[in-house]
DNA sequence: ATACAAATCAAACGTTTGTTTTAATCATTT
DNA sequence: AAATGATTAAAACAAACGTTTGATTTGTAT
């Protein structure tokens, strides 16, 4: 039984873990740091602390614990960014395209924060990468569960930031636009730290990144009062 | 001995090619597609047509092939890649900031049409992918001979597009935001093409991403000389 | 033709993989 | 205290892995 967690200190949290959620947590960090094929069985036994059969008992076979991996991680995040839904519902009241365009800058801002310093958000990008690079059924569900609403809600953030948008086709590909700018440095952490003469990405570097990428895209946005004649 | 080939027709491909040749084709197709540790020499050596030993007697080891077989093919596409260069050098002639933001907008779509349907390219850039992800001490050779290079090369481009940036320490992130923006269609293209509600990447899609792409940075750009006051 | 090195081959090497089995241990209930 | 079901442990499984071996074939020069 697993009871014998309740009436001990919340703060415990490796020692004192179920084996089933231990293994589940240690297969989140070794599957993100090392993907499916190079994470064996045997060091995740060994490194979770239970014996290599536990894997099998309680998961059935490493695939399915993958597929558990995942939906357990994605879940987690999706519940625990109240920053995000606070932030876009907040963005939401205000309808002024102003305030639109700072809840944009305050979305980039966060979103860079949450995928480049958070060991958890960076885990759970790192295993997005990698079932974006070799996908499995997983990623049809964490598309549509996950990333769709968040991208929905950002694009209702820009149509309020720049009305002119607000039925057009192109709509997509400018929160694309800014989505895409952000994952950059994520997906291609170690050539952008490079191609900026950086050796790691301290909160400073972030900050400019943050500011130049919202300057940017709202540039990009503010432009179209122009063109449209 | 491997001058048989000499004399015979040019055409003929997997056909006659020596074993070796053979064998790093192969291993750039499957290196690409399932990445290093889920690629195994049996089934490299099956697909290439070469005993199991061909491998280990031509490289001496799977990591050293796996070497050898991304500086083969960054090498073929840096060599084979003259509409880029030829595109960056007639940019460089043409001052104008006009013609240089014409430039971004061939480039933007050349680039796109190059990671997104060549066969070869976007096997060079799922490689990449999988570097980045599982960085080798081949990454840094490549950053250096391959990437800096264009980035560079992007940035003069820029500058001549917009020369309000010419000295400014915020040229890399401009060029960084072009880039990011286009390679997210590579990197995230299964998700990106769910959010389009697209099944798969037609040229006419690719057209269109390359228009907004260009439209959302030159704006972006443009916006400059009415901010500086 | 002979000799020699390069190339290819089938077979087996020792590990490591994911998985299964069988027995022992633990906690809880009767 | 005995019994029951859930959990853990050690050992072994077949399969697949990268690699090596030793013999054989091939191509080329003497």
């Amino acid at each position: 039984m697993e009871s014998t967690t309740a009436n001990l200190s919340i703060e415990q949290k490796t020692e004192e873990m179920g084996a089933k959620a231990r293994i589940l947590s240690v297969a989140e960090k070794l599957f993100a740091e090392r993907g499916l094929a190079a994470t064996s069985i045997r060091d995740l036994a060994r490194e979770a602390g239970v014996n290599i059969a536990a894997v099998n008992y309680y998961f059935g076979s490493k695939e399915n614990l993958y597929l558990e991996t995942l939906r357990h991680t994605f879940q987690k995040t999706v519940v625990s960014s109240p920053k995000f839904d606070q932030l876009l519902k907040e963005a939401q009241i205000a309808k002024t395209p102003k305030a639109a365009q700072q809840a944009i800058r305050e979305y980039i801002k966060v979103f860079l924060q949450l995928i480049l310093t958070s060991d958890e958000a960076r885990r759970h990008a790192c295993l997005m990468s990698r079932e974006i690079n070799d996908p499995t059924p997983a990623l049809d569900v964490i598309v549509e569960e996950f990333i769709l609403p968040k991208h929905q809600a950002l694009a209702a953030l820009i149509v309020q930031a720049q009305p002119l948008l607000a039925e057009s086709k192109d709509l997509p590909f400018y929160t694309i636009s800014i989505v895409s700018q952000c994952l950059h440095y994520h997906f291609a952490l170690p050539v952008a730290l490079k191609l900026l003469n950086k050796k790691e990405m301290t909160p400073e570097l972030i900050n400019q990144i943050a500011k130049h990428i919202a300057s940017f895209s709202l540039q990009a946005l503010a432009s179209l009062n122009e063109k449209n004649s």
